[in-house]
DNA sequence: GTCATTTTATACCAAATCGCATAAAAACAT
DNA sequence: ATGTTTTTATGCGATTTGGTATAAAATGAC
C-alpha cells in the first residue's frame, strides 16, 4: 500500500466533477472555440488550478474525451443488456445513444450530439493527435458493435460480415449524432435508427 | 441592361478563385481555428480587401460553404447521370462523394472529408446560424437522394418510404465523411458505401 | 510552533485575434 | 487635367488568448 497521506493544502474541488463540467463546455462549444476563461468560469476554478490538475488545454480536452468515451460505453452497454437478441439489443443501444445525443440523460444536459463526432472532426486535419483520437473513438464503437453481433450471431455471419455490419451500424449512429446536433428531435432519430437496425440485423 | 462599366480601381483578384482558396482553409482548419491572417496569407490578399469583398469572417465562411454545397451537388449529380437504375446511380454518387472526401477531385486537394460535416457541428450549438446551415446541408442531401429514388422507383415504394430511404443514405454518407476525416482510405469507404446501398436499394 | 509541501489567488506577459481608420493607388467621367 | 470612385496597403487598437510567475493560504510532519 502506498501512503495516501495528503500533503500540503487540500484541493477545494472534486476532480471528476470538475472534469464533467469541462466536458460540458467542450461539448457545447467545440475545442477551438472554448477558452480557458470559459472553463474557469464554469468550473469555479482559476486557470492556474486548472493547469495544475489537468495540464494544457489540449490535455484537458483529451481527458474529458476519455471520460466521455468511458461513460458513454457504460451507458450503452447497460442499455444493451436490457433486451434480447441482436436486433433488440442494438435497438436498445441506439435508443440510449439517441437519448444521450439529445440531452435526455444525466450525462448530457442538452442536445449536443456526440462529444467526439461534434468536436473532433474540425480539429483532425491539423492535429494528428486529434485525428488519432477520432479514429480511436470510431474503432471503439466498431469493436463494441462487432462483439455484440458476434455474440448474438447463430454462426450465420462470417467474421468479415460481422465487421462490415458493425461498421455500418457505426456509420448510422455517427450520422445520427450529426442530425441530433442539427436539431432533429429524438423520436425522429429513433425511427431512423430502428429502421436501419431492422435492415442490417433483421429479426430471425 | 445595367451598365457594367467598372468604376474605380480594378480588383487584382478573381472572386471565385479567392473563395475557393478561402474554402480550402476553412475545410482544413474548421471555422474557429481559422484566422483571417491565415486566409489573407493563403489568398494573397490583405484583410481589408477580404473584408471589402466578403464581409466578416462568418460571412466569408457561409459563402464558402454555399459554394462548396453547390459544387458538391454538381459533382454528385454528374456522377449519378453516369449510371443506370437506383442502385447503380446511388453507388456512382457514393463513389464520387468519397472521391471528394478523400481528396481525389480538383475541388478537394486533401482527405478532409465534407466541409459541412467536418466544420459545422462544432459551431452549431453556440450559433443558430451555424446550426441552420448544418440543417440546410443535411436536408439538401436528403432531398437530392429522395428525388433520385422517387425517379427510379417503379412505384414500389410509398412516399414515406422514399423519404426514409433517402435519410438512411444521407446518414451513411455523413458517417463516411467522418471516417474519411479520421483517415480511412477511399477503397474501404467505398466498400462500406456499396454494401449500404445494396441493403437499402437492392437491385431489382 | 516551525518547516516543508501543495493549492489557491492575483496579476502579468507576449502573442494573436478581428475589425477598421487612414491614406495611397488605379481606374473612369467629364 | 481634375474630380470621382473603388480597391489596395499599412498599421492601429482594444480585446482575448494560453500559459506562467509570484506570493499568500492551508494543510501535514516533526
Amino acid at each position: 500500500m502506498t501512503q495516501t497521506n495528503k500533503r500540503g493544502r487540500p484541493r477545494k474541488f472534486d476532480e471528476d466533477e470538475t472534469l464533467d463540467r469541462i466536458m460540458q463546455v467542450f461539448w457545447k462549444h467545440g475545442y477551438a472555440a472554448t477558452s480557458l476563461d470559459q472553463i474557469a468560469a464554469e468550473t469555479g476554478l482559476n486557470r492556474p488550478s486548472l493547469y495544475g490538475a489537468f495540464g494544457s488545454k489540449k490535455s484537458m480536452f483529451l481527458q474529458a474525451l476519455d471520460r466521455f468515451s468511458d461513460q458513454m460505453h457504460v451507458h450503452l452497454r447497460e442499455a444493451g443488456m436490457s433486451a434480447k437478441g441482436a436486433n433488440g439489443r442494438m435497438k436498445a443501444i441506439m435508443s440510449a445513444a439517441i437519448d444521450l445525443y439529445t440531452g435526455r440523460t444525466r450525462l448530457s444536459g442538452a442536445p449536443y450530439g456526440c462529444l467526439a463526432i461534434s468536436t473532433l472532426p474540425s480539429e483532425a486535419a491539423q492535429d494528428p493527435e486529434m485525428q488519432a483520437a477520432l479514429e480511436k473513438m470510431v474503432h471503439r464503437m466498431d469493436k463494441g458493435f462487432a462483439s455484440l453481433i458476434r455474440y448474438e450471431n447463430g454462426t450465420n455471419l462470417t467474421e468479415p460480415d460481422i465487421q462490415a455490419k458493425a461498421q455500418q451500424l457505426s456509420l448510422v449512429l455517427h450520422g445520427i449524432s450529426i442530425r441530433a446536433r442539427s436539431g432533429t428531435d429524438a423520436n425522429s432519430l429513433k425511427q431512423l435508427a430502428y429502421s436501419a437496425v431492422d435492415s442490417l440485423l433483421p429479426v430471425t
